[in-house]
DNA sequence: GAGCACTGC
């Protein structure tokens, strides 16, 4: 046998005949080639990798949604024109105080040389660094959409004889959908064009999952980057725009990463596509990070002269000036450091001033609520009182309100409790004084494991900043860091991208769909490892979507079109055929997964627990989470009366639910669309008749032909051992097969934080295992 | 016996 590290990867295959034999009833089986090929254990320790971009945001108008409501009502109305038009729109009711407050952004000032050097026709790329409250996300495309090149034209594509319309509008992506649809609501208000109902035209639209508002005559569209990543699909060369402008690149998003790939290919191809006009791509960023940017569009050097058509334009912030304060030495105990410091700042700062605390997790927030909550009982008649707020996304819109609102009291001071939530997706209003543990929990794929690892993590500079930033918000603000400046120094610059640390599963399917042959030569800013790559292109082949040379399948282009993961793509593909006819259930338990992190709410005390326990034995089935989502699927749409009071009885995630309902409705649509289903389809409410357990085994084999490798058996031990890679696996605590012991599981999920857990586990008979394996050879 | 955060024609 070779020895590791000095055999080629393609060459590995080979290893660990062993670890890849399944022993089946008697019958041996080989799993080699579509396993794991080196299924070493790996340790699951939290490695820090060296990290490349950063992560802090422009949220000046993008908040949550509770905040954004808020803001976007409150502004005082006056009839008043802009200058800054030379055709007026149909629809007028400029906003003299809008035009104001737009040039008092920082960005006002940069307008004309914006506006030159995208003139310049040798200048395709520009990179705008915009700190935060600089203006950017809604001046930029408003600098642009009356420029000339911006115009619609007719042009004649290489390879074509027809003409075609290419350019006229502007896209705009952004990582978050609240963000898009908030920011097309204002830039269309500041151009004179409000969206509304009964308005069919206007300058200003946007497009995200399930929600479409694109006017007659838009010139500006906001989008998803997930959601031009889809519109790639049907137009490679992107015809209907002029420019493509990426907000809020440092985040560096999975879907963001594979979009400026693609834009950078059709900006090298020459614009052949467009029939020679070029597009024009706009990169904007929050952090000065410039270098990794510029050298992605010039690369490879030589090849062009591209680095000359790329401009850099700095843009000053808007911010307060924060004072950041060290420990002199590392802490021993953080949670006790964070406690000690909130009740320190609360008495010695005054008021008014919120403190926001950073914290890894749910549980860490919990329980220092619980002891700032006991100390607050105990404070003399002359200090504030305290609210304290905790704020994590798991928690209930109800229980995340008061943390956007003021302390309500009066002499109180809100003290909110928060994950990463608050540094780039929330804003919390109030904020003084901020407190960072310095840590946060991350999610990190390993691919050697197939499995994924979510584990505190020391948080990037870049990351840090962004902490400290949220004290500056509303006027000077102190930030408490509880770790060294020594410690602060170690940090790497940014956070490690997202694709660095994802499956990259859907991603490799995204380029095989859009025309990507050689998926390893695809420009990205970022390169995951060969290895991730090609156990994602065995995957793939193991899933239908890839032939044996690589190339797309049918099945793969369907899988792509799906927004749903790959593997849940071959379920639907594969509930389709008659020998499973199950495609309406498959629908119903996908939705329900892919609405978020669970439909099921966490309850926190024993009794809570033990009593909803028993109102959800209507819903829950021995065969396992698949089941029983379907289930409650069944039941929430077969209710008739109120869905909501249904949801609170039963304790389920009320968003999630929804949520879980557009699923549905929009996968339902595409399996028409795809012939996957012959319609019409019953309309809900339906009578609820629970699913007999013939039908049930069927469905859950249905999911053994995406998930046929994310199997474990028990062992005689009473542990479960996983099929790839041979892992013991315990069955999650939220699974309703928590602490059962049956012959074999599929989980659709495989996670280590404390340990290794499976997730979203059902039963399987262990010959279904061989079923699964046989039926794709 | 346990849950960082986003997102998809």
């Amino acid at each position: 046998m070779p020895s590791a590290g000095v055999e080629p990867p393609a060459k590995r295959r080979k290893w660990q005949k062993d670890a890849n034999m399944v022993t089946i009833g008697g019958k041996a089986f080989s799993l080699e080639g579509y396993l794991d090929p080196t299924s070493r254990s790996e340790p699951t320790k939290a490695t820090t990798l060296p990290e490349t971009l950063a992560t802090t945001a422009d949220d000046k108008t993008k908040c949550s949604a509770l905040s954004a409501e808020k803001k976007s009502d409150s502004r005082p109305r006056k009839d008043g024109r802009t200058g800054d038009r030379t055709r007026a729109p149909k629809i007028v009711a400029e906003d003299a105080a809008l035009l104001k407050s737009r040039q008092e952004l920082p960005i006002w000032h940069h307008r004309s040389e914006i506006q030159a050097a995208l003139r310049n026709p040798d200048c395709n790329v520009l990179v705008l660094v915009g700190e935060t409250g600089s203006g950017k996300s809604t001046q930029v495309p408003q600098f642009l959409y009356q420029e000339s090149w911006c115009r619609r034209r007719k042009a004649k594509p290489s390879g074509s004889q027809d003409e075609v319309a290419v350019g006229g509008t502007i896209a705009i992506t952004q990582p978050r959908r609240v963000a898009a649809t908030t920011l097309a609501q204002r830039v269309s208000r500041e151009v004179g064009t409000p969206l509304g109902k009964g308005k069919p035209d206007g300058l200003v639209g946007y497009s995200v999952r399930f929600d479409h508002v694109v006017p007659r005559g838009t010139k500006i569209k906001f989008l998803t980057e997930g959601t031009l990543l889809q519109e790639l699909l049907r137009d490679p060369q992107l015809r209907q725009y002029s420019a493509v402008i990426v907000d809020e690149i440092h985040e560096r998003s999975l879907d963001v990463d594979l979009l400026v790939g693609f834009l950078k290919q059709i900006l090298t191809d020459g614009f052949h596509g467009r029939g020679g006009i070029p597009l024009k791509v706009v990169i904007m960023s929050a952090t000065a990070d410039v270098d990794v940017i510029r050298k992605f569009f010039t690369n490879p050097p030589g090849s062009d002269n591209m680095s000359e058509r790329l401009q850099v334009v700095r843009i000053k912030g808007r911010q307060y000036p924060v004072e950041i304060m060290h420990e002199p030495r590392p802490v021993p105990d953080i949670q006790d450091a964070l406690m000690k410091r909130i009740l320190k700042i609360h008495l010695e700062e005054p008021l008014p001033g919120d403190i926001l605390a950073f914290f890894t997790g749910q549980e860490e927030i919990e329980s220092a609520q619980k002891l700032i909550e006991e100390h607050a009982q105990s404070l003399a008649s002359n200090v504030p009182k305290i609210k304290v707020c905790p704020l994590y996304g798991q928690l209930s819109m109800e229980g995340q309100r008061d943390a956007f609102m003021p302390a309500g009291a009066p002499f109180t001071r809100k003290i909110v409790l928060a994950t990463n939530i608050a540094e780039t997706s929330v804003t919390v209003p109030g904020v003084r004084y901020v407190v960072d543990c310095g840590k946060a929990k991350v999610k990190k794929y390993r691919p050697r494991l197939g499995m994924e690892s979510l584990l505190a993590t020391v948080i990037s500079k870049s990351s840090a900043l962004q902490r400290s930033g949220r004290a500056g918000r509303e006027g000077p603000g102190k930030c408490f860091r509880l770790y060294s400046e020594s410690t602060f120094e170690s940090f790497q610059d940014s956070d490690l991208p997202e694709i660095l640390r994802s499956d990259v599963l859907s991603a490799v399917l995204t380029m095989k769909a859009r025309g990507v042959g050689d998926v390893l030569s695809f420009p990205l800013m970022d390169t995951p490892d060969s290895d991730s790559i090609e156990r994602a292109l065995l995957q793939l082949h193991y899933l239908g979507a890839l032939s044996g040379d690589g190339a797309i399948t049918l099945a793969g282009e369907t899988m792509a079109k799906l927004p749903i993961p790959a593997p849940y793509g071959a379920v639907l593909l594969a509930a389709a055929r008659p020998e499973f006819d199950c495609v309406v259930e498959a629908i119903d338990i996908i939705s329900c997964i892919t609405s978020g992190e669970d439909i099921f709410l966490q309850l926190q005390s024993e009794e809570a627990q033990e009593e909803v326990g028993a109102l959800r034995k209507e819903i829950q089935r021995r065969e396992g989470d698949i089941i029983t989502y379907l289930t409650s699927m069944q039941r929430y749409t077969g209710e008739n009366a109120d869905r909501n009071e249904w949801c609170k009885r039963l304790r389920m995630n009320m968003r999630n639910m929804r949520q879980a309902l557009n699923i549905r409705r929009q996968l339902r649509g595409m399996c028409l669309k795809e012939k996957l289903l012959t319609g019409p389809l019953p309309a809900d409410p339906q009578p609820f008749t629970p699913i007999d357990p013939v039908r049930a085994d069927i469905i859950v084999k249905c999911f053994m032909r995406g998930f046929g490798l994310k199997t474990a058996m028990l062992a005689p031990d009473g542990s479960y051992v996983t099929v790839q890679g041979k892992h013991v696996v315990a069955i999650h605590p939220a699974s309703v097969l928590h602490g059962q012991k049956k012959e074999a599981i599929m989980f659709l999920e495989h996670v280590f934080t404390n340990k290794n857990y499976a997730k979203r586990v059902s039963a399987i008979r262990a010959n279904w295992i061989v079923e699964a394996l046989e039926s794709r050879y």
